[in-house]
DNA sequence: ATGAAAGCGCTAACAC
DNA sequence: GTGTTAGCGCTTTCAT
């Protein structure tokens, strides 16, 4: 062995006494092999210590098994079992995920996804925080293929894999419509997030499929936290006709409601996007849009590791993730 | 540009009219380099559309920013929490992570940290599942430092993190004992499981500093679920002399004991180990023993990567994130 | 301040 | 079935 660092492959070579193209065949589990020949680099394998160089081979074959997820938030769970998800679907299929996260900064995102290609990832997972994807068309063409996951990209061909926010917003809504509420509030945050626009569409879809108009007055957006949806609750319930129903947007403002709501002991219909861990626990009755995340992380993975492993360029389809309104709470 | 593939420092070379190594130098923004070369080899980067190869760099060069978390439950929403908070502080210091998940399995340990090996990560964060970890010996001593978290590994120097489990569940059962209660009921996962033996000890040393005995009956151990959990607080609820008090081990016996307490509104106080997400929005007061998740990652991660830094070994020291008793819910 | 040559550790061609 | 040779794309001497 070398005097310094690690054996390699040569080192194996003269301990087993044969050729270097024979202990990587050895290694790399080729068949045709003489027995005898495997034996005596396994032999040297072992007393050398011997562990196999993945960032040399990667380099020498163009091999790019691993995968990068940038996400937008990692400090939203729900993203992170996202990422869970899609480690457990790679890993199953010889690939592993790196992740990083924008912090829904879009200088950060390009940074990022631009350094994992640097790294020769053989694929990008990107929750899209910045408008504008042809930074990555480059990329793309060099045959690293990039599926968008919960928002939409632009600028480059890629596949996506989106919640059905509409259709989970409108069938929330209208259910409330449809128990005769008539009076309904929405907390959402910010229009700006495709998430939002969209569910705030299909609530509005809702009211105009029953033939309704929503009250201006009891829409608020832009809210960003908890705090700011219990506040915006607050003053709801405060005022002179306040909501029979509220239709929350994701799950920051669904707790915010009810921490509004609770307290007061108010009665009021709580229908929420998003379902969140122990929601199951609350004590009165929450209606959830709920989805399968980790179908969300799957889906995307094993679209990803389908265009990787066939070589083809995106096509640019998109799949929805479905929704279902589900009953939580309720129970104490 | 060659024919086929991405252009490389040699291409730019070409097209610049200067050396491979000038190239090299402006991509590394070494200084010493001419104001005017530097303009020609940006202009031809530029103009092919090069992206450094961050492979073939790292083989040369042997560097190895790039750290392994291997989880033993990535589906736990607490070890993603602590994957974020390890690539936050690990992307601020120009490090990437990788994560992947045992399940629990030892063997699935060994394959995935000795393939995060493989590809020459910088360091690893481990889980461990397995009781044994020689198996990283050869990787240790060749300059891979290794970071215990939540659990402590064993057969090899390295540092590791946990919680003050033993301190926090003290602390829990001694505030049930000091008013008063005399039937604190137990419940726990297998004492296998290194945390669980901790939390039962900081019971029972609370007890004894309390001067009294648990009583037998009322602990519960080898609860994997809430449902076990549910069904094990069902029973004690329905014998002849229920316990006044409970005291759960991890958040799947908290949720349990409370999905059975709840429904029959017992008086039950309820006091569990480890926080989740909404426990603050539980229609009755519930203690909990909770711990900065995210200081836990940002820990690990920082020690690492100091270890990285310094090329030294670990001193196989032990770094304990403290808890404190918290006081959710009962707001409603 | 710049360049030429060597080589990181491995796999892909091609011989034999 | 096995060995020889070349070279992946870069960084690192060392020379100029």
């Amino acid at each position: 062995m070398r005097s310094s660092g690690r054996p390699t492959m040569v080192d194996v070579a003269a301990a087993a006494g044969v050729s270097l193209k024979t202990v990587s065949r050895v290694i790399n589990d080729h068949p045709n092999v003489d027995r005898a020949m495997t034996d005596r680099v396994n032999d040297a394998v072992a007393r050398l210590g011997y562990h196999r160089n993945a960032v040399a081979a990667s380099l020498r074959s163009g091999s790019r098994d691993t995968i990068g997820f940038v996400s937008a938030d990692l400090a939203n769970t729900v993203y992170m079992q996202i990422a869970a998800a899609m480690s457990s679907v790679a890993v199953g299929r010889g690939h592993q995920v790196v992740i990083a996260s924008s912090e829904e900064d879009p200088a950060a995102e390009r940074r990022l996804a631009l350094d994992f290609c640097q790294r020769r990832v053989g694929g990008l997972v990107l929750v899209p925080t910045s408008s504008d994807h042809s930074y990555l068309a480059p990329e793309v063409a060099h045959g690293t293929p990039v599926v968008f996951l919960d928002r939409p990209g632009h600028g480059i061909p890629a596949d996506s894999v989106l919640i059905d926010n509409r259709g989970g917003a409108r069938a929330a809504v209208g259910e409330l419509l449809g128990e005769g509420h008539r009076r309904i509030a929405m907390l959402l945050d910010s229009a700006d997030i495709f998430t939002m626009a969209e569910r705030r569409d299909g609530a509005l879809e809702a009211f105009a499929l029953a033939g309704r108009r929503p009250d201006p007055d009891l829409a608020v957006m832009g809210l960003h936290t908890p705090t700011a949806a219990r506040e915006a609750m607050d003053r709801l319930l405060d005022s002179s006709d306040p909501p029979t129903a509220v239709f929350c947007g994701n799950n920051r403002a669904t707790i915010g409601a009810l921490q509004a709501i609770l307290p007061r002991d108010a009665e009021v219909a709580v229908t929420g996007f998003d379902d969140f861990e122990m929601s199951e626990l609350l004590p009165r009755r929450v209606r959830i849009v709920a989805y399968d995340v980790t179908e969300l992380g799957a889906l995307a993975a094993t679209i990803l590791l389908d265009r990787i492993a066939e070589g083809a360029p995106a096509d640019g389809g998109t799949r929805y993730v479905p929704t279902r309104l589900v009953d939580r709470g309720g129970r104490a």
